[in-house]
DNA sequence: CTGTTAGCGCGTTCAG
DNA sequence: CTGAACGCGCTAACAG
């Protein structure tokens, strides 16, 4: 048998399950503690495993680990234990004795939307392959909430952190936390400009300017825009995008059809039906996001107005939502999926290389416009 | 100064650096460490701040704990030192020396409709005030994944799980584990009968028996009902609502009418194709959830028929999607938020109570009918 | 009110 | 190829 050192099994088991009968014989302790640890469902450990197999704790360790260098008939009777008594490994203790948590974060405004739900699924599975986990907060587009989010991400040292800002989001203190404590963090879709780091966004510029020339190519005049909090790169990006397509075709951008709302719901109203009421109305209106150009639609239609024959509507990112209502969204698409893969593959270069060497690449993925029946 | 023993403090920072001089006099090296802390942004310990104030670890950690048998002005120090040296609080070992990880899981088929990811904020919320994490797996609707995100589960020793099973879930062996192991587990939409554990249901027979009922009362007399695999509850019992309605109403139920279906989108088309074209075709469809009645109407709709007119459509969840499609969905709304809540809460009471005072209660909330333009 | 001591379950040298 | 010893950062029981 394996020593079993200053009666310690007994007082760790019997502590565990509040008291125990006194025994004359110490061999009887032993097989009482197993019979407890039956009885209680007691985590398995190494130490459970080394005693029983009389071998000493660092062996089993190194078979569970994949350590090259154990006597193959050791690796399989240690292999074998571990699976007829159901071992599960501890990762917390794991993660100590490592000091990797082998968790990486993931902080987003929200996962209401079709989007952020799409990139996330799309982390997740890079993470599983690579052996991690993912730890999801979402910051209802509050600083605050954002802030406090991120600090659990640091209680819990993640390895890594992938965040998307909130529209309210303007000092970025917290996240440089990460920076300084050498704990890689990557930016997709709603970055921030003044950090160094790697970052995935798609060509909003590009985007935006597709579908403005569209609309002006299928023979709109007065395109109105409605642009997000100016806070947002997104948000400057697609109006420039939709001043320069306005600006190939000759035609002037009027200040009044371009208004930029927060992402509140309630104001949306306000602006569409605004934007109806002009003198001159506009005969399109190109919305920054999906959420937005659906509701444009709405009010549009309570107005009884047409949708595309008296306004045309487009908006930004395809949502799940948008085949499908009445009438269905032009759009432009983004590659999902493929902005959570580009954006995991990012944080695991860096989790895996030194701080040193660590890069700042910005991959720009290209959008496609899908085009329905609303324009 | 508090002692150092063993040569601690340099060995530990020496290690983490790599490589280092050698000293001849001890009480450099205690400097030369704390040179080391600002370069190399080690992470503060409750050893450093106890070194700092020349006290004991121990009371440290009553500080930072909230011990109450603290002198004012010790604890006053200790906190003002963490401030300034901007202390993070290690989880994982606190996790390992509490035996708690602080974190609950949830496992659930997927959240890229809009149903789970209402009801994971409302978990999140209620984690969070309780000062839990939590570890969010999807299982893409396969039992296998569930198998290993409920492995994952079980390594990172969450406190407890929020399960809502795939549609393939026939085996419940992985989520006995949990009950075996003492780890409290709840369920909530799609439960597991034969376990005894706290759920979260609605009411679905009663929320598909008004949804029919509600169709017959405005006339229709020929009402299908695609429902889904019979594996899951759900599906029984907004299938039993339906049939208890028509029996109501002295209709005879149509075993032509009543389609059951895995869920499949490629399925739909097939499905409701073959009730449309029946020679007594439909005259209204009950849909067992939303995303199946959204595409049942577009495919109705490409058949050159018209909803409500044709044929009703009625779903079950109220998506977010429902009231924007054309025409607006019928549905049977739940309280996301309330099962979210309430899921949250019974898993919460487990945590807190010993397993041997837990009850088993079966929540069962209240739909609504919300009436649109499809019925 | 404070310090001492002994773990939590594991990984990882360092000697054999 | 194996075992002993130590440490990860923190909590908690015990003894002042």
């Amino acid at each position: 048998m394996y020593p079993v050192h200053d009666n310690y099994v007994l007082k760790i088991r019997v502590k565990k399950i509040g008291s125990a009968p006194n025994f004359r014989d110490r061999s009887h302790e032993i097989d009482f503690m197993i019979y407890l640890i039956c009885m209680k469902n007691h985590q398995i450990t190494i130490f459970d495993l080394a005693r029983e197999l009389s071998i000493s704790k660092s062996t089993v360790s190194r078979v569970l680990t994949g350590h090259p260098n154990v006597h193959p008939d050791t690796r399989k009777r240690v292999l074998d234990l571990a699976e007829k008594l159901d071992y599960q490994r501890n990762m917390i203790a794991i993660q100590l004795a490592t000091q990797q948590s082998k968790t990486i974060g993931i902080i987003i405004p929200e996962f209401l939307s079709s989007y952020f739900p799409y990139v996330i699924a799309a982390i997740q599975e890079e993470a599983h392959k690579e052996g991690y986990n993912v730890l999801i907060s979402q910051s209802t587009e509050s600083y605050e909430t954002e802030v406090r989010n991120a600090k659990v991400m640091l209680d819990n040292r993640v390895d890594g952190v992938i965040v998307s800002i909130t529209k309210e989001t303007l000092n970025f203190d917290h996240l440089k936390v990460f920076q300084k404590k050498g704990i890689p963090i990557v930016f997709f879709n709603r970055v921030c400009n003044e950090m160094m780091v790697p970052k995935v966004i798609v060509d909003d510029y590009e985007g935006a300017f597709g579908a403005v020339e569209y609309l002006i190519l299928s023979g709109r005049k007065r395109i109105a825009h409605l642009s997000g909090p100016s806070s947002l790169a997104i948000s400057v990006k697609r109006l420039n995008g939709y001043l320069a397509a306005l600006k190939k075709h000759n035609i002037p951008a009027d200040p009044e059809l371009i208004i930029s709302y927060d992402f509140s719901k309630e104001k949306i109203a306000i602006y569409v039906n605004h934007l109806i009421n002009l003198k001159n109305p506009p005969d399109a209106i190109f919305a920054i996001n999906d959420p937005t150009a659906i509701d444009t639609i709405q009010i549009i239609k309570k107005n009884g107005l047409r949708v595309p024959e008296d306004i045309a509507v487009v908006g930004f990112s395809d949502d799940y939502v948008s085949a499908l209502i009445d009438p269905p969204l032009t759009t432009v698409a983004q590659p999902v999926r493929e902005i959570g893969i580009t954006a995991a593959q990012l944080l695991f270069d860096q989790i895996k290389k030194d701080s040193s060497q660590w890069k700042t690449p910005v991959k720009v993925l290209k959008t496609k416009l899908i085009i329905r029946k609303s324009s």
